[in-house]
DNA sequence: GCAAATTAATGATTTATTCAAG
DNA sequence: CTTGAATAAATCATTAATTTGC
C-alpha cells in the first residue's frame, strides 16, 4: 500500500490570453453570502468502540480534516496527499484548482450543445474529453458539469427573460437548438442509465490517456480521434 | 486488455462549423494559443496542418438512441459496449440492474451512518466499498447514494414528523447521532473538497479490485479484506 | 499604468426531486 | 411502498474582469 504520486508541476502559464473582454453584458452584483464562521473547530476525537468485527476504527478517516476556507489555501483537488508523513511543502501546488477552459474547448462544447447535447453519457463524455485533451488539460468530469452548469444557466436565462419582459411580440429568445444527432438525452423522458459515474477519463498535456474500469477487464477503446465513420 | 489508441494530431482549424453562431460571447479567436508547448514535437504533426477541424462527426452517438421506456430492459450500465465489436457479452448479468444490498451490509452502513458518518469522502468509500465487498457485490457508487439517499430520507422524514404532530409533548424521534469521528462533512460548514468525483472502485464477489486515479500515477492501496465473513 | 478591492462568471458540490425496479 | 439511481435546483468557492485609488 502506497500511495506514490508524482507530482506533476504542470505548467500553467501557456496559453494565456491577454484580455480579452466578451460582448455580453453583466448584471447586478451577487447576493451577499456570507461565509459560514467555522470556529467550532472540533477536534477529533474518535471514540472507539471496540467492536465487532467490522473494524470500524478502520474508517477513521485520513484525512480531510475539518477544513477552514480561511487558512491559506488548501489545494483542493489532491487531497489524496496529505498524510502526515509527507514530504513537505513542496510543491504545494500551485496548480491547480479549478480547470480552466480555454478559448477552443468552450468553443467545442458550445458547438455541440448548440447541436443539442445536453447530457452526454460516459462514452461521449470520454470522447468529448480526449479531443478537448488537445487544447488544454481537461478531465471527464469538467466536461460533465459544463453541460449541467451550462444547461441550468441556460435555463434560469431564459426564464428570467420570459417573465423579465413578457410583453415580447415575437418569439423573443429562440430556445436552444435542435439536435444533430442523438444524445441519448434529448427531451424524450429521461434516459437515465447514460451515466457518467464510476468512470474516470484524464488527459494529459501531451496526449492523451483515458481508461475505463479498467480493473473490471473492461477496457475501452479510445476513439481514434478522426475517424472517418 | 490494454487501451490502445492514441492519437493525436489535429490541430487546431476546427470550426469550420459551417452554421452555427454562437450568440454573443465568446469573441473571437485571435491569438493563436499555442497549446502544446513543449514537446510536442513529434514527428508527426507537422503542425501546420491544416486540419481538422474538429470532426464533428465523430461524435455521432454510438448507441443510446431514443429509449423507449417500454422496451424491456435495457442494461443501462454498461453502456459502454455497444461499439460494434465489443468482447462479448460479458456480464450482462440477468437480472442485475441495481444493487441489492445484503442484510450486513445494510447493518454496517447504518452503524456508520449511527456514528455520525453522511458524506464519506473517496477514500472512505473505497474502504468501505471494499469492506462490504465482502458481503456482496457493490460498487463505489453504491455506497455513495446509499449515504446520500439516507441522509436525505432521514431529513424528510423528520421534518415530517415535527411538521405532522408539532403537539408533541416528548422530544419524538432522537434524531440522528452524534458522530464518532469526523467524516469531513457533518454540519460544520461544509466541506467540500473531499469529493468522490474522479475515482473509481469495483468490488468483485471474490476479492477486491480497486483503483484510482491510475493513469495519472498515482496509485491506490486497496484495503486488504479478510472478513470474518 | 498598476495593484489592491470589488464584482461578474462560472466551475464544483451539495441538497431536493423525480423516476422506476422490485 | 421502499429505496436505489439520476437529474435538476440551489449553493458554495474560485477565478477573470472591472473598477478604483494612487
Amino acid at each position: 500500500m502506497v500511495l506514490n504520486m508524482k507530482v506533476h508541476q504542470f505548467a500553467r502559464g501557456f496559453w494565456d490570453e491577454p484580455s480579452l473582454s466578451l460582448g455580453c453584458k453583466r448584471l447586478r452584483p451577487l447576493a451577499p453570502k456570507l461565509q459560514q464562521p467555522t470556529s467550532d473547530n472540533t477536534t477529533t476525537t474518535t471514540t472507539t468502540t471496540t467492536l465487532t468485527t467490522f473494524d470500524l476504527k478502520t474508517f477513521i478517516k485520513p484525512d480531510c480534516g475539518p477544513r477552514k476556507p480561511g487558512s491559506s489555501h488548501d489545494h483542493s483537488k489532491d487531497s489524496s496527499s496529505s498524510s502526515s508523513s509527507l514530504q513537505t511543502g513542496v510543491e504545494t501546488h500551485p496548480g491547480g484548482t479549478r480547470w480552466n477552459p480555454t478559448q477552443e474547448q468552450i468553443g467545442i462544447l458550445e458547438m455541440l450543445y448548440s447541436r443539442g447535447m445536453r447530457t452526454p453519457n460516459a462514452q461521449q463524455i470520454e470522447h468529448i474529453t480526449a479531443q478537448l485533451g488537445n487544447y488544454g488539460k481537461i478531465e471527464g468530469k469538467n466536461v460533465f458539469y459544463w453541460f449541467q452548469n451550462h444547461k441550468a444557466r441556460e435555463r434560469q436565462k431564459q426564464k428570467r427573460n420570459s417573465l423579465g419582459l413578457p410583453h415580447s411580440p415575437r418569439t423573443p429568445p429562440p430556445p436552444p437548438i435542435i439536435p444533430a444527432f442523438h444524445t441519448g438525452d434529448e427531451d424524450s423522458p429521461y434516459k437515465r442509465k447514460c451515466l457518467y459515474w464510476g468512470f474516470e477519463c484524464l488527459v494529459e498535456d501531451n496526449g492523451l490517456m483515458c481508461k475505463k474500469e479498467e480493473g473490471h477487464d473492461r477496457t475501452l477503446e479510445l476513439f481514434p480521434l478522426h475517424p472517418e465513420r
